[in-house]
DNA sequence: CTGTCCCGCCATGGC
DNA sequence: GCCATGGCGGGACAG
């Protein structure tokens, strides 16, 4: 109702620079192989089919990869994991950033938890801003992160999703920490996935993922050129979210490569803000529940 | 004007 | 040498 974007009138021949990036890349990519039977990705075969050269292809590969949704079979293939394994991947980067960098803390406060801003991440990862766009247009396409701003300062900012993006009719997200703070429990990536949590708001993203690709404001895939002609069907004609932004995340200057370093290190730092109030409630909950 | 970030050159490492 | 991979920044685009 109030989408400001999308719009298209007696022009429809126009190469627009938003329909190229790598978060609509993502999203796309996300629609071709998040099916039923996929399991092998050639990057020949999704540089084909999205119409985009390979190296486009290892830019949101390695961060799918970074997030577990994806796996390096072996050369120019991948294995399909799906978002079932991003709570996995996640935990095991917060091991790992807990382990070697310790050094963080910088710029998380109580109250920014999940808020960031990209020149923050970027410092905080000792990063340029510049790789970090490319990073957060990916995580913002699979609904890891959005793009926000401060209540006050009207700031952009990054705010962490996790595995819940498919609330439709949510908007403020519920700012109180208090109360999300249990129910980010079961639905955090951090924590293991239970065995039945949905059927409420959002969790479970074995289920939702599907529906959770048909956002984004035009139809279905955006290809410009030709259509594939097996990805825009009627198969997921669930529209929730109509928005398509870019958010926040990682790169590096310094380090000699950054690959999935970077995310790990953006992640890491995320997780281990995080795992404060993780921790925290963890605890006390197992002493209330019991000794 | 600044912020965003697409495009693709070319370094790198493995055969 | 070829090929897969992916740093890296110029400079185009949007606001």
């Amino acid at each position: 109702m109030s989408s400001p974007q999308e719009s298209e009138p007696p022009n429809p021949n126009h190469y627009n620079r938003k329909d190229k990036s790598l978060g609509v890349l993502c999203t796309n990519f996300l629609k071709l192989y998040d099916r039923d039977d996929v399991d092998s990705i050639g990057l020949d075969d999704a540089a084909n089919r999205l119409d985009v050269e390979r190296r486009r292809i290892y830019d949101i590969v390695n961060i799918l990869e970074s997030v577990g949704v994806l796996s390096k079979k072996a050369k120019n293939q991948y294995s399909w994991k799906g978002f079932g394994a991003i709570p996995r991947a996640l935990d095991k980067l917060k091991e790992e950033a807990l382990r070697e960098n310790s050094s963080t803390s910088s710029c998380y406060h109580s109250e920014t938890v999940h808020l960031i801003s990209l020149d923050d991440a970027a410092k905080a990862l000792l990063a340029k801003s510049r790789r970090l766009y490319d990073i957060a247009n990916v995580l913002s396409s699979m609904d890891l992160i959005e793009k926000t701003q401060h209540p006050e300062s009207k700031k952009p900012a990054f705010r962490w999703l996790g595995l819940k993006g498919s609330s439709k009719n949510g908007p403020a997200t519920a700012l109180d920490l208090k109360e999300s703070k249990k129910r980010v429990f079961g639905t955090d990536v951090t924590n293991t996935l239970p065995k039945k949590y949905k059927a409420d708001s959002s969790l479970d993203w074995n289920s939702n993922q599907k529906e959770q690709h048909g956002k984004h404001s035009s139809k279905g895939i955006v290809f410009g050129p030709f259509t594939p002609a097996k990805v825009a069907e009627g198969g997921d004609s669930e529209d929730k979210n109509v928005r398509r932004e870019d958010l926040e995340d990682v790169a590096s200057s310094y380090r000699p490569q950054y690959r999935n370093q970077a995310l790990i290190d953006l992640f890491g730092h995320y997780v281990a803000a995080w795992k404060s109030w993780y921790v925290e409630a963890a605890e006390m909950k197992q002493i209330q529940e019991v000794s």
